[in-house]
DNA sequence: CATTTTTTGTATCATTCATTACAAAAATTT
DNA sequence: AAATTTTTGTAATGAATGATACAAAAAATG
């Protein structure tokens, strides 16, 4: 029951690049420049391999793209979900996410990206096939993850027996977005940010 | 000083087409297939004109598409802030916004598209020059036409003296996307509508 | 009616696109 | 070392792309 792949040598000239390193660069450049905006050509100069490899490895470039987007889900972790669940409290958790999505998921590099899902994939959800269940399954699993650290804070009496996990949740992700949407249409971060600490009264207050 | 076009009956072969009839069928396209995914054939085809009359009347490629952005940002009139607008009280004009948004912005004929500007535009904001300025002035604008409603409404006493109107107005406006983002991701439009009440608490409650 | 001006439709341009043949290269196996 | 297997790089494929050249068509002007 040796199913492992490493277990024994391939046969054959060994890849030149790694998979998953190259799977990155194919995530930058879709982000960048859209599904239909990313040529081949810009996709295997990102990856550092040449066509043929390319289609060896990940078959077309819709199936590319969708390894784009399981990639990203699975391995990437993303990085405002993550900073919500490490913070000490659920005050500083709320906030933690909304400065994480300005200050990371805004500030790669080049310009204001915005998430890769909201800003990229779900523009091609209606002709790429495929890709309307993988972002669906992307928005549970984020709210779930709100979610689940809601109710944690409730264990721990910093949230109210009544405190509508669920809902709020929905909200604090919805919201996510507008700020993305005035980042990439050029209004300045700092403007932005500025109502950082609002939304976090929003999502915990009210009521 | 007669600067009017329609003075004098104009020389040569007059065109068989409306301007702004086809202008509105290419605004379509690129709404339903983005920048890229749009080619000319595909616009030519919905506007009903051949590529020599496209090129002549518009300019090429991404004249056309600015020409769509500053169309729709000045003539389409945004229904869902138009229903804001005309609502007889604040609360159903809030409900009235969101209700817009959902099922005229998102049904479509095809499917849900969502807002054009926020779904289709902001896209190549990056790639596509002159489309950034124009997505600024069109956040500002509808901003500004919230501010004035709830301005209006503090001054028939529907609103507290001390309403935060402007960052009320931005919630609102960044809340809108949310649901657009679900319904593109294919979660059922009762679905998402189910939250509706609850934003106009958002935004008109809390304090 | 001939001239002028503009639009139309056809047909075509060079590029770029996504995709693939093919032979050389690099590894393991016998 | 020969055979086998897989990857690599070059080069080419047909199709589609954005953009035009050009002549016929349709209007006003002289």
């Amino acid at each position: 029951m040796n199913d492992t792949k490493n277990d024994s040598k391939k046969l054959g000239r060994p890849k030149s690049f790694n998979e998953e390193v190259a799977l990155e660069a194919a995530v930058e450049i879709f982000w960048r420049k859209g599904y239909h905006g990313a040529s081949i050509k810009d996709l295997t100069s990102a990856m550092g391999i040449h066509s043929p490899s390319l289609y060896a490895t990940y078959g077309d470039k819709e199936s590319l793209f969708i390894r784009c987007i399981e990639h990203y889900m699975g391995s990437v972790s993303c990085s405002p979900l993550d900073a919500f669940e490490n913070a000490k409290d659920i005050q500083s958790g709320v906030s933690a996410f909304f400065e994480t999505i300005l200050h990371h998921a805004c500030e790669e590099q080049n310009g204001a990206l915005g998430c890769f899902l909201s800003s990229c994939v779900v523009t091609c959800a209606d002709t790429v096939e495929g890709v309307k269940p993988l972002l669906q399954a992307a928005i549970e699993y984020s709210e779930q993850r709100l979610v689940a650290g809601f109710e944690r804070a409730k264990l721990v009496g910093e949230l109210a027996e009544d405190f509508p996990s669920a809902q709020r949740a929905r909200l604090m992700f919805d919201l996510r977005q507008g700020p993305l949407f005035r980042v990439r249409s050029g209004v300045a971060l700092e403007e932005v940010g500025k109502d950082l600490v609002y939304w976090q009264g929003v999502v915990l207050g009210h009521e």
